[in-house]
DNA sequence: AACACCATGTAAGCTGTTACATGATTAA
DNA sequence: TTAATCATGTAACAGCTTACATGGTGTT
């Protein structure tokens, strides 16, 4: 048997929270995941289909007033297994394309300048995720969520908040080594 | 015009930095990009003959005796030009896959005995890892390269090292939360 | 002779994004 | 009525991996 993709599982283990739409998985990905997943409506649609069809989860339409009418996604006993058994599996390998790093790494092509302003960027949106973080966090705190699924969210919370705080100590830091590069050579063109 | 994807300006870096063959610049990827770029062979050829054919590399054939002969391609004027305007272009935001990561936070569906284990599994990788990057650091040391290219080297393998260490610093605190929690549970049970 | 590594490339097929099409509801 | 948000889906295309095919060279 050829293995599944991970889309399906990660759709499945949200289904396993509690049961979404195809509108919600994809806020809740964009929202909570993204720091480490990703999965865009054209993938998320299909995959739901594909869930529905191999009787893993089940569709149902919730009708509603003063709001659209919208397909409800439930997991089932055979979902909830088959997601344990994947859970299981050794994970794949990080797959990570950051084009910032990229860019630092090829920045002999440009000047020193040009460089400390691209880190500047990459400080700004570093700060709007701490942001972002903390409100998560206070939300977490005020919920006083004691299950498990709360302690794992927690986990990966603080495990954000961590790579984000050592990111933002490494612009300081990069910065600085390049102002110390700048100086240098201004002193020597003197 | 289309804005071309950034696998090519990737090559184009790599060959602004010193001439290479494709399987230069796959090992050259593996090796030193890992932890934040990746290309496999499948796209390194292409591109390297469409940027060929776009004047931006040029191929010549290395003819070697003791080894096999190689095409190396070596960046041109017109290369270095478009490397330098796509460095200026904000950079595409951050894509990544963490198997690991989506695991852990699904991790209310296995016990937590399964879950430390993953999170030792995790940390095994990561020690590995920090010792891949010392080797870096300690060749790094040797070569004293003072070029703007190796400064550049540096602040990335400086936080590729930074976040391996706060990681590997999260799953102790991850495994001493985990611990806490079961031992909680033994005691409710009893 | 076998294995490991060097080296180049292609084809099939899956993965994943983007743009498009459609329409409901709510608030300004 | 305009914009924002909720909501579902598809089609075209680009991105990317994997397996395959092929062959040279060096070491054991």
């Amino acid at each position: 048997m050829p293995r599944k993709s991970s889309g399906n599982y990660a759709i499945l283990g949200l289904l396993a929270i509690e049961p979404m739409s195809g509108y919600d998985i994809r806020k809740f990905v964009q929202e909570v995941l993204s720091s480490f997943w990703n999965e865009s409506y054209g993938r998320i649609y299909p995959l739901l289909a594909e869930l529905s069809r191999q009787g893993l989860a089940r569709k149902r339409l919730e009708r509603r007033t003063g709001k659209p009418d919208r397909h409800v996604y439930q997991i089932s006993q055979r979902g909830r297994a088959e997601l344990r058994a994947w859970l299981r599996l050794p994970p794949q390998p990080i797959q990570i394309r950051n084009e910032a790093s990229l860019k630092l790494f090829f920045g002999a092509n440009l000047s020193i300048q040009e460089n400390l302003r691209a880190i500047e960027r990459v400080r700004d949106r570093l700060l709007r995720e701490k942001a972002a973080l903390a409100e998560f966090e206070e939300a977490q705190a005020r919920e006083r969520d004691e299950s498990d699924q709360g302690e794992y969210f927690a986990l990966v919370l603080r495990l954000g908040q961590m790579l984000n705080q050592v990111r933002l100590r490494w612009c300081d830091e990069a910065s600085e080594r390049l102002e110390r590069r700048s100086r240098r050579r201004t002193r020597k063109e003197a």
